[in-house]
DNA sequence: TATTGACTCTACCCCAACAGGAGGCATCAA
DNA sequence: TTGATGCCTCCTGTTGGGGTAGAGTCAATA
């Protein structure tokens, strides 16, 4: 016969939950002192105990173990409550394994903002590679974007591969344009909305810093210098949202950065 | 502004839980009649509603999701948090993975044993493959078999292939014997243990069903078998431990099963 | 205007699975 | 005999709310 005390250095129990099981019912030590109330476990409460210990590593609920341990005494006679289990667990593994993806994408995509701190304000010529996207294409206003965006991200956001974009077919400003709102992705996928590739080519490109509503103003100093080098421009052209409303902030506005691309003829 | 329980269906958050966040300070509507007590939640405080669940589906506790909305509002400030967050994740989907393929090997020897109900204590000659182990050789009382085997699980347990077996260098029954207790592994790998292969060849089994201190009448059965085919047997003999003391009960002896495994001179 | 039915308020108890601590006996060695 | 542990019961606290009671409020209808 152990004490309480010496019982708990052997099973790796804390007192606390040997008492806890006690009053449960779950472990109930082999005699009791009447007049102490001392609790003396045996041998075979050992055993008992490292039952319960190997269920509750398994996952499973004081309850569960409870109705196991009084219902069962070999394991062939709880492979159903095993494979139950394990397929539960797995349930949360999935979950878990989602909430980590969906992790990775924001902190991708803050690394990926965070590495360009030097070109923000800073008209660039680059050659643009080709771009596999999903897309929708839809008229309205401008501000009507979230919207589409939230379809496409729908459709394939766990294939993501890099910032939204949208590309303008109108060459002016208008209350009503034409709007196609694209999502990279890796490699093509199958989904209700259509791919495309879009196409590669040689653009002058400025990251606007702050909130779309002043956009304008990098409009104007990217025409300037497409005007100063005597280039003409092609259609359609893009606005990337590198940095805009996140997954969990809406974040401040005057630290959104939108890329504006404009394809020019290649000389 | 809404009432509570408007602002619950726009939210879906309960009504319950947005009395106990307001109690928590973590989302305190922004208006309450002070006459009746009543909260009225403004269209700013939706966006606060959904950042909370968000952070919350994302695993965060209450206390986290109040000292992150009240120090940022924006997302790469947190990507720290995030990153930590994620790791913590990723920690629990190792344990449970963990959890869950110890189920599966349990599941899976559960399953063997279920497969063969119908040669037990039956008198077999079939030819057994080259079978690859991790063992362990020792000399002491056959009882002591549980110490070997628990140091060969440690080394390879992950990696288990079949029911363990210990093999017997001498022909008749001795207090101190010689042993190697061997657990079958998938493909060679390296341990602290030595790894070996045991031969194929041609052997005479029986499944012993029960406890093992009446092994002895399935011995006799077996070699009244040999002899009476008039067979040459072959040292090490085998046993293969189908069914005994699982991992979670000690189960009922009567349902162990122990395969005996006798090689003999091919013809 | 009165009433009704739907809503909302506070306050209290409940769950898991113990942990921590207070205050009071029991046990054991010096 | 005297500490020093060890053990006992009882109470509170944790997380994220759920459930219920009894009372007050709101808006629409008769």
């Amino acid at each position: 016969m152990y004490t309480i005390g010496e019982f708990s250095k052997i099973t790796k129990i804390t007192v606390k939950a040997l008492r806890f099981y006690h009053e449960k019912e779950l472990l109930t030590p082999s005699y009791i002192d009447s007049e102490s109330n001392y609790r003396y476990y045996s041998k075979g409460d050992i055993e008992t105990a490292q039952i319960i210990v190997n269920l509750k590593s398994f996952g499973f609920s004081l309850q569960e173990i409870q109705s196991i341990t009084k219902e069962f005494d070999d394991e062939s006679d709880v492979t159903q409550i095993l494979q139950k289990q394990k397929d539960a667990i797995e349930r949360d593994v999935k979950k878990l394994t989602a909430i980590s993806s969906t992790l990775e994408l924001i902190l991708m995509k803050e690394k990926e903002v965070a590495q360009m701190t030097d070109v923000f304000d800073d008209i660039q010529v680059k050659r643009l590679p080709e771009l596999q996207v999903v897309y929708v294409r839809w008229q309205g206003k401008y501000s009507e974007t979230g919207k589409a965006m939230g379809q496409v991200y729908r459709a394939a956001g766990r294939h993501a591969g890099g910032a939204a974009l949208n590309l303008y077919f109108d060459c002016e400003y208008k209350e009503n344009t034409e709007i196609e709102s694209c999502l990279p992705i890796k490699k093509k996928i199958t989904t209700k909305l259509e791919c495309k590739a879009l196409p590669a080519g040689e653009f002058v490109t400025l990251v606007h810093v702050g909130s779309y509503e002043n956009i304008g103003s990098s409009y104007e100093k990217i025409f300037d210098y497409i005007k100063s080098i005597n280039k003409k421009t092609l259609l359609p052209s893009r606005e990337v949202y590198l940095k805009g409303p996140g997954m969990i902030f809406k974040g401040n506005p005057d630290k959104y950065l939108t890329e504006i691309q404009i394809q020019i003829e290649e000389s």
